[in-house]
DNA sequence: CGGTATCCATGTTGATACTG
DNA sequence: CAGTATCAACATGGATACCG
């Protein structure tokens, strides 16, 4: 029964690791996003091309979403010295950490498909 | 660049998939609840019971949650026979299933965590 | 080209009260 | 006890226009 209390405590910090992970992985967009950069990887990825790529999002939620991918050191954006100016996005190493991940949310999501149908 | 189109089909499906994963793991209470509901596998939990021990969880998203899990067929709903009525949830056996899915993206995100502070 | 600013529609969650 | 109903707050995402 003290057990109980100290479970809740644990919980909590892994809880808090999982909003991480959703927080990337669980938006409408981020993780479209990286699968576009890592399915164009030896091209360049301008803000245009990565919303043509992804289909209908808006400007805003790109802009968004890029921004906090850099932030969380998944993607880099690179402003090339051109008239006008592009800019470039790419995965970064660490930021492919993120499709194991994801593969394992397909996987379980496509068997549950097939169980709940 | 035929591969292209065919490579975004083949997103959408998984995406898809993506998006049932985290209907359930992604939202603010499930997970919590399965979690509670597993570490108490040999009690009867009943409704108040969950709540209290679901953090702040308030009586009609409580209601809510397990009715979504109820239909996933993750979580049983038992309305026992004493007066008044008690109703006693539990893990089905395939909602085991989610557990080791969350634990990638705890992984995970504790992991991003370090990499990030 | 590569965005930002603004306003608005929608969905999600919460607080409170109430019922069988 | 086991919920439901109602209203309110807040977050999310989109449409449109505009800027350097």
């Amino acid at each position: 029964m003290e057990q109980f209390e100290k479970y809740e405590a644990t919980c909590e910090e892994e809880l808090a690791a999982i909003r991480d992970s959703l927080q990337i992985l669980g938006g409408k967009w981020k993780l479209r996003i990286m699968r576009y950069l890592n399915n164009h990887v030896n091209e360049t990825n301008t803000f245009k091309k990565i919303q043509r790529g992804v289909e209908c999002i808006s400007a805003k939620m790109l802009s968004k979403e890029l921004q906090e991918l850099e932030i969380n050191l998944l993607v880099t954006r690179t402003v090339m010295n051109t008239r006008p100016v592009t800019v470039n996005y790419a995965m970064t190493e660490y930021g492919l950490s993120v499709f194991p991940v994801a593969d394992s949310l397909v996987n379980w999501g496509l068997n549950h498909r097939q169980k709940i149908k």
